[in-house]
DNA sequence: AGCACGCCGACT
DNA sequence: GTCGGCGTGCTC
């Protein structure tokens, strides 16, 4: 049985062993285990790299025969279980898929080594029944809130009581309370399945019974496929409800840690108990226990974004996406995978269930469930025809808005008659800042990102100029810096803020709020939600922030400004982005109760997406797109991958961009593009120029581009070759 | 990722 | 003459 991978796992390995280091490295490296060292594959040990010790992963058998005589020893073994043969099968698989190092794949598993180290103890205290002797009624307080017996930190006495920390310094001196040190309690407790018992519409029975007919103990995917509002989330519960029954773990992925937090209420009300969290915001010692804890298998299920997918699971039997058709899903830097095929790998791996959740699916999943691949669970509501507003397209080539407003006066009268109504509209807009382009009306220079090949956008309200790529910003000059004339810059074109100026001239006595990601702190925006929430604005103006997760009741009007968006730019996956966000946007308009209208601002009234979304016909946009990506052998018809070579020059990086394409193997089927300026041919001093690869779908594109680039000619100098495996966008 | 090695500019 | 800038390359 030597294949069998359990035996593998669990066999002890002497000698000199493989181990993954979590290092940008091509394999794993040799090292010996000491004498006495009790290592198997999946250890995590610590291994002395130039004179350092760095973390790794015992792999298995070395494949190759480094020099004996230079080989070190293992420095240790941590008391961790070893990682899961199924999480080291991804490791191997993303890495071979996206052409990352495999050691840099495992570094985004291995994140801290605080993790590895024993948990360390908190300070905490509690009673001793000892006699205070002087009994003040702040120390009354404190001891009431210790009568439960457990020990307390002393910030969170402090807090309880009311009273300040020095009133349990006073305490531990009389012996009333003492100090001890002990284990922090657990990130999370177990979720209880049973805690509170869903009530299920006729539609969610029959989707969950849909789920269901998955096996729980092998891989299988559903796309849950339902308009917001139809109750996905309840569903997919059920089923992280099953895997805790199972008693394997759950792990549910957000597209971004905004929407984490309302989702962590609806799970306590269904679970009786929080999730674990894995997300960016989390403080460093927390991320630390709960990836332990997720080891261990103390953590039963996690909440999180992304990079959640790399947690060491030791059962993992669901992962579900919610939203699953949302860019943030990609990862653009370091390891470019996209979350949702990679989930679909490791689920295989772990013989797990994966539930893809989204009112606007994904191409890419839709084909999936129309081929059978996917399981395709339809969730619709006897609400869903109710809650669909009515979308009409304004056309703007005839209905235009007077010069220096952006606001159709067919829309501007929709919207005075929904304020006269007592009613809230939304105005949309996919534009952060005032303007995004700013020129000298004497001289006419263009106000320029000195380092990105984009125009500096205008943010009034912080009066800077910033590039949306890099970040660089400049304070708005009062003088042209080009020619010196005084007050000679103009604004060229619409972002939310100047829309915002608009509003507030023509709807003077309409309560307005500006919401996007660059006008606050994550807890201002929440408050900003509440706030419309409560109906404390009439008018609410926003960009991609507003499309998501929140429902506001009186909002019956939303009029996207600009419902073109990125259509036509030569992007293969434009239309679908435009198709998924108008649904979003659209859908914050009018709930079962009142009928809700949206308009859709727009220079091409015929265009397929449009049109799809005037005559809310889904099917037609799918069945469209579906066609249009047959023809171009576009995913999921064919594959691409996207070379982008980069330099602080650009001569040389077309240069050598030039020499690799004349260098590319030929393969059947496979059709390569380029050199070219990427989109944004400048982005941080460096100089982009993009080949791009296009295969059949049944083609090992991955193992082409490896292959090519190990014959080409080695980069030099500061040259750079970014490979993108599906790339999302042309950027 | 670090850390050493290497080849060009302003200093004791 | 040297100190040190960081660009480049290697790590069992």
């Amino acid at each position: 049985m030597l294949d069998d991978p359990e035996q593998l796992t669990s066999e002890a390995l002497t000698g000199v062993v493989a181990v993954m280091v979590s290092v940008s490295v091509e394999g794993p490296y040799s090292y010996r285990v000491p004498y006495g060292m009790t290592v198997t594959r999946g250890s995590i040990v610590a291994v002395p790299l130039v004179g350092r010790l760095t973390l790794g992963v015992v792999w298995g058998l070395p494949k190759d025969n480094f020099a004996h005589n230079r080989l070190k020893d293992i420095a240790q073994v941590y008391d961790t279980p070893p990682l899961s043969e199924e999480l080291l099968k991804t490791i191997e698989w993303v890495s071979r898929y996206t052409l990352a190092p495999p050691g840099l794949v495992l570094r985004s598993v291995l994140r801290s080594t605080e993790a590895l180290e024993p948990e360390r103890t908190i300070t905490a205290y509690r009673r001793t029944g000892a006699d205070p002797g002087k009994l003040t009624a702040a120390r009354a307080k404190v001891l009431d809130v210790l009568m439960d017996g457990e020990a307390w930190a002393k910030s969170a006495i402090a807090a309880a009581a009311g009273v300040s920390t020095s009133v349990v310094d006073g305490l531990e001196r009389t012996g009333a309370v003492e100090r001890i040190e002990t284990l922090p309690p657990p990130v999370a407790l177990p979720p209880d399945p049973d805690a509170a018992a869903p009530t299920f519409s006729d539609d969610q029975t029959r989707a969950l019974a849909e789920v269901r007919g998955l096996d729980a103990h092998k891989f299988g995917v559903a796309l849950l496929d339902g308009v917001t509002g139809a109750g996905k989330t309840e569903v997919f519960f059920e089923a992280v409800a099953d895997t805790i029954r199972a008693g394997r773990q759950a792990l549910v992925l957000l597209p971004e840690i905004a929407l984490t937090s309302g989702f962590v209420s609806r799970f306590t009300r269904r679970f009786g108990t929080r999730p674990g969290e894995w997300h960016s915001d989390m403080s460093p010692p927390l991320r630390s226990r709960t990836w332990r804890a997720v080891l261990n298998g103390d953590v039963r299920v996690v909440l999180g974004a992304r990079s959640a997918l790399f947690l060491p699971f030791r059962e993992l039997g669901l992962i579900v996406l919610d939203e699953e058709h949302d860019g943030a899903f990609k990862q653009s830097d370091g390891v470019n995978y996209h979350a949702r095929d990679m989930a679909v790998v490791r689920a295989k791996f772990a013989e797990a269930r994966v539930i893809l959740s989204s009112a606007t699916p994904s191409v890419e999943s839709r084909n999936n469930a129309n081929t059978g691949r996917y399981k395709h669970v339809l969730l619709t509501s006897r609400f869903a025809q109710a809650a669909m507003p009515e979308i009409a397209p304004i056309d703007m080539r005839e209905e235009a808005p007077e010069k220096g407003q952006w606001i159709a006066p067919k829309l501007a009268r929709e919207i005075f008659a929904t304020l006269d109504r007592g009613e809230q509209a939304l105005l949309f807009l996919n534009r952060r800042g005032y303007a995004p382009l700013t020129l000298c009306k004497s001289c006419g220079h263009q106000y320029q990102c000195p380092d990105c090949s984009a125009w500096l956008v205008e943010h009034r309200f912080r009066g800077v100029l910033m590039c949306h790529h890099c970040g660089h910003e400049v304070r708005t000059p009062t003088v042209c810096t080009a020619c010196g004339t005084a007050d000679s810059l103009v604004p060229i074109g619409p972002g939310i803020e100047r829309v915002a100026e608009e509003a507030a001239a023509r709807f003077p006595d309409a309560r307005t709020v500006i919401l996007s990601s660059d006008m606050g702190s994550n807890l201002q925006l929440k408050e900003k939600f509440e706030q419309i929430e409560k109906g404390e604005y009439d008018l609410v103006i926003g960009t991609q922030l507003v499309a998501k997760g929140h429902h506001f009741e009186k909002l019956t009007l939303v009029g996207v400004l600009d419902a073109d968006l990125g259509l036509d730019k030569g992007d293969p996956r434009a239309a679908e982005r435009t198709f998924q966000i108008l649904t979003q946007v659209t859908g914050r308009a009018g709930r079962a109760e009142r009928a809700g209208k949206a308009f859709l601002q727009t220079y091409h009234p015929s265009h397929a997406v449009i049109q799809a979304m005037v005559k809310g016909d889904r099917e037609a946009f799918y069945a469209h797109e579906l066609l249009a990506r047959e023809a171009g052998g576009l995913p999921p018809f064919g594959r691409l991958a996207a070379l982008i070579v980069s330099a602080s020059e650009r001569d040389p990086a077309f240069a050598f961009a030039k020499a690799l394409l004349a260098a590319a193997p030929t393969a059947d089927g496979l059709k390569l593009f380029g050199p070219a300026d990427a989109p944004i041919s400048m982005i941080r001093g460096r100089h982009r120029v993009r080949l791009l690869a296009q295969s059949g779908k049944d083609f090992d594109l991955s193992g082409y581009v490896r292959f090519w680039l190990q014959q080409g000619t080695k980069t030099s100098g500061n040259l750079r070759v970014q490979v993108d495996i599906d790339p999302q966008s042309f950027l």
